[in-house]
Parts: C-alpha cells; structure tokens; sequence
DNA sequence: TATATATCGATATATAGTTCTCGATAGATG
DNA sequence: CATCTATCGAGAACTATATATCGATATATA
C-alpha cells in the first residue's frame, strides 16, 4: 500500500511552497504536475464518485454545483469536497460553486480519463465476461481492446464481441498497439504465470481481480481489486451495528 | 539523518499456489469483543489477505508461520501484520511465529466467515451472473441463497444453479430465510428501487456494486464496491510511476 | 448602492493509521 | 548449561487523513 521510499526525503516543505503560490493557472483540465503529485490515494479514490454525480447534473442541465452539494449526496463533509477537488486545479466562485463542465473536464485530466487507454484482458471466464460487457468503461478512459484466454474451447470464440485469443498471442498483440494496461481475471493458479507474461508482454499496470498477492519486477503498477476485502469490511460493520 | 537500514527480507518466493486450498474445517475460535471493536477498518480490510495466504500455508503443511513472512509476501511491514493479527485476540510465540490453523480460525471467527451468512442477489445481468458462478465465496462465509430480477425472460431460469425469482418474491423469501444481506448488481437507473425493496424485505447489509450512491435508513449497512476507485488508482499511479 | 449570505479556500486541530524503537522470550546453537 | 537470535508485543513518534474554524468574496436582494 505504501511504496518504501529509495531516497531518503530531505526538506519536508522546502520546495513545497512556490508552486502554490505560483498558482499556474493551467487551461482548464490541466493539471499542474505538483498538484498532481500530492494528491492523497484517499483524494483520488473519491474523484470517480464525484465524477459520476457531475455527469449525472451535466445531464439534468446544471451548470454549476457546489461543493456542498457534491457532500451531501455522498454523505461526506463540505470541506472533504472542497480539498479533493483543488488538486485538479480548479476554482471555484462563492455563492455558485464550481462549473460542471470544467470539474467533468479537469477530474478526467487529472486521472488521465480524456483519452481512452487501452488495455488487454486475461481470463475470460465469469469475471472477465462481465468485465468485457460491462459498458462504463468508457467513461472511465478504459477500452479493452483484446480478449486472451489457455482454453482451446474459448480460443476463437467472440464473447461480448471480441475474439479470443490464445496466450502466445499475448506479448505481440500488445506490443503491436502498444498497449501498457491488463486487466487479470484467471484462476488463483495461474494468476502468477498469466502475469507474467503480462510482464513480458510490455504491460506496465495490472488491474489484478484475482486475490493473489503477484510478484512483479519494480516499475509494474499492480492494482489489486479484492472482493473479499470490501466484504470484511461489510462483515465486520454487520457485526457490530448493533451491539 | 538516520540511514534507513535495508530490511532483510526473508524473502521466501512462495508463488508455489496450491489450487486446492481447502481448509473451511474450523472450530471455532472467539475473538474478545473489546478487540472487535477497536479494529480499524484498513486493519480489517488486510485481514483476507492474510486468510487467503493462511490456506495456502496450511495446505502446503506448515504448523507455524511468522509475521516477517507474511508481511514479505503481502510487501508490508511485519509491524504491521503482528498489530493485525492482535485484534483476533491470537498471540505468538518467540522464534515460530503463529500457529497457522490457529489463525485461520480466529480470523473468520473474527469476521463472522466461520459460519456462512446466506445472501440474495439482485440483478442477473453480466455481473451478478459471474458472482452467482464465483465459488470462492464459501472461503468468505458467504453463501448466495437466492437470485431475483425483474427480467420476465430471466424469471423462472435456472443460471448458476440458481432459480431467478421475481422480485415480488424477494421480501417473503428473505423473512422466510432470515436473510440479511443483499449483494446488488442492478443497473444504475434501478439500483436505488431496488435497494429500497432489499430495505422492506428486511435486510440490514448490502453490498453495492452500482456506482449509485444509496439513499439508505439508518441501521442499514451499505458496502459500495465500486471499480472506478480502483481504476483512479491504478490511472494516477501509472501516470506518475515513472517521472 | 448597501447589506446579507452561501460558498470558497486556507489554516488549525483531531483522529486514524503507519513506522520506529526496544525490552522480553522461547527455542536454537554449541 | 550459557549464549545467541528471530520473533513477539507494547508504546512512542511520525504521517496521512478527516474535521473544525474563520476570513474573503461574489452574487442576490433590499
Ligand atoms: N467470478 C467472480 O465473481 C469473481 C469474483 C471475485 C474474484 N474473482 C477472481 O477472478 C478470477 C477468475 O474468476 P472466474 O470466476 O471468472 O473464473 P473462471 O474459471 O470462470 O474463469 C477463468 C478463466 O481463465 C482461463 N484460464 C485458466 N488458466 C489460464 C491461463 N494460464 N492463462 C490464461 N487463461 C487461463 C480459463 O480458461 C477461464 O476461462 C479468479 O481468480 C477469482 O478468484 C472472481
Ligand atoms: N458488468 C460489469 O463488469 C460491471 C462492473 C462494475 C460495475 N458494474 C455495475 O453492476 C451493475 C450491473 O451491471 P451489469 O453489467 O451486470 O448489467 P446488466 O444489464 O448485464 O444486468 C443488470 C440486470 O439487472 C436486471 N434489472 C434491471 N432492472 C431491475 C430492477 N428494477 N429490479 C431487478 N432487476 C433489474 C436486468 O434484468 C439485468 O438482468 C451496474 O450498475 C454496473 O454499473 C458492472
């Protein structure tokens, strides 16, 4: 969760300070690349959630939101809010709040969502077909552009529209559209190999659905997307609402 | 400053996975409830992941295992896992670590995964097809008892195993069964209504997997399980891993 | 034009989470 | 038997995140 620092970290603040004040007010969904870089993960996880209620408003005509707004429907605090969406860069006026379309623009920027990645999926199985139905992706800057399976029975196969591919297809269907995201959806047992073959295959970020802990060579992102945690934690809270 | 002595990571490459991780046998441990409570929720989201790990050692016949290897394998600090492991109310013992069957235990007693909750689904689309078809759910002490949609050619068919029900089947079946969970995989234009008919059918617990944010009373426990976060993530990591 | 007020944005405090430090201990080693 | 050592467990120190406070400001309203 939280990378070892391989430098050791000298002024706290010192360098901190003047790109603040700099402001380098960037066109509008540009964001500044200090802000960028001390944007919490707590910060970025929110961003989609905030991202989905202004497209919902953009819809309904709204052109300004406040911040207050964007709180309470999502059960958070006004400040919370306010914080998360400065490091996009945008401001806001008071009494109106921030304009719809600029936010849209500025938190897609700043998660890299205005252009659609492409990625590959691993594993078309039960997860990886919803995965591959599953049309938000689009909105969230994703495009899976190619389906690899081992099963000479899928391999050849359309599901959900794309072809199946066999594995040593992999590495230079990748390279080929030079694509850096896979999307992992095998089996507990080979999640290891599968990913490694990603590895070699050019894919710099692994979206892991598997609940495998995978050991990847530094300069590989690997986002592990494990179900079971999210239901500890409704577990745990079910337990103990009421006591 | 102080030079940050490398850790000597006994680094055990333990990919070797044995795909047959039994091990639901459990007698029951039981964690203190003073302990339960002080738990915080990153403590209890690592929690399976520990689990998942635990299965694997104790098919492989290991008796005990220390928490430097269980952090190795997890990349976190050993701090950390034996902080963990204190809320299940386990102790270890100097130069062996903890007892593996031991820790099983208590940790699905902790999470209340010694016994399985059973659950319905509602929404037999692309997802909740696949979660209907996810055996892994029995190491998670969950257990789909019952699948509804609104689908009148979905109604009456039998997918997974499952019967789908109607939802106007769904309050009497929950009551009947006492169930208290909910898994929703409805699109996002039905997932509010649908949450409201899971709320009168009596259950307490739902977990979300709509990006809608749920207006939802108080005494409900509502567990959003939203890939966008994730994928923010994984997106801003890999814009700014190399830079 | 003057006043009211919702909202922003910055700073300060509180809480949760992580990392550091160190003494204690049970088993290994000789 | 004496020593060594990997590990545990507890508390302190540090960091990240959440919450509270407050002045500044742009718009609405009188
Ligand atoms: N189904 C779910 O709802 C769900 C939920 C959470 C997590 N997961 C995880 O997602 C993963 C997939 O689950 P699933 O239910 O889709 O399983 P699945 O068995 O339905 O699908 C796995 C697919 O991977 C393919 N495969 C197997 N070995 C392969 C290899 N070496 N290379 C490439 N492809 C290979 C199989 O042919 C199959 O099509 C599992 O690790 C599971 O733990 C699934
Ligand atoms: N497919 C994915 O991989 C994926 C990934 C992330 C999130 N989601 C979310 O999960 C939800 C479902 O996605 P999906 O791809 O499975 O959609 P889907 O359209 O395949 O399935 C939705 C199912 O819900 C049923 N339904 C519709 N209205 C209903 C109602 N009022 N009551 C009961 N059932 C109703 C439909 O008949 C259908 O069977 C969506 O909210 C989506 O955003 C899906």
């Amino acid at each position: 969760m939280k990378a070892k620092p391989q430098i050791v970290k000298a002024g706290p603040r010192s360098q901190a300070i003047d790109p603040l004040l700099q402001g380098a007010i960037t066109p509008a969904g540009t964001p500044s690349p200090e802000a960028v870089q001390k944007a919490g993960a707590a910060c970025v996880r929110r961003l989609p959630a905030y991202l989905q209620l202004l497209r919902v408003l953009q819809g309904e005509g709204h052109e300004h939101v406040s911040g207050t707004v964007l709180a309470s429907t999502h059960n958070l605090e006004p400040v919370i809010v306010r914080k998360d969406l400065a490091v996009t860069g945008i401001s806001g006026t008071p009494r109106l709040g921030f304009r719809v379309t600029e936010l849209i623009a500025a938190i897609e920027a700043f998660l890299g969502w205005n252009n659609q990645t492409k990625a590959v999926l691993v594993g078309v199985g039960n997860l990886g077909t919803a995965l591959l139905g599953y049309r938000g992706f689009e909105n969230l800057g994703l495009r899976i552009a190619g389906a690899f399976d081992s099963d000479p029975k899928l391999i050849g196969t359309w599901v959900q529209g794309r072809h199946v591919q066999s594995m040593p297809k992999l590495p230079p269907f990748a390279r080929r559209l030079g694509i850096t995201l896979g999307v992992l959806t095998v089996p507990v047992a080979a999640a290891q190999e599968a990913a490694d073959l990603m590895v070699r295959a050019g894919i710099l970020g692994i979206w892991n659905f598997t609940p495998v802990k995978l050991q990847i060579p530094d300069g590989v992102v690997v986002q592990k997307e494990d179900l079971a945690e999210g239901l500890a934690v409704l577990s745990h809270r079910l337990r103990h609402s009421r006591s």
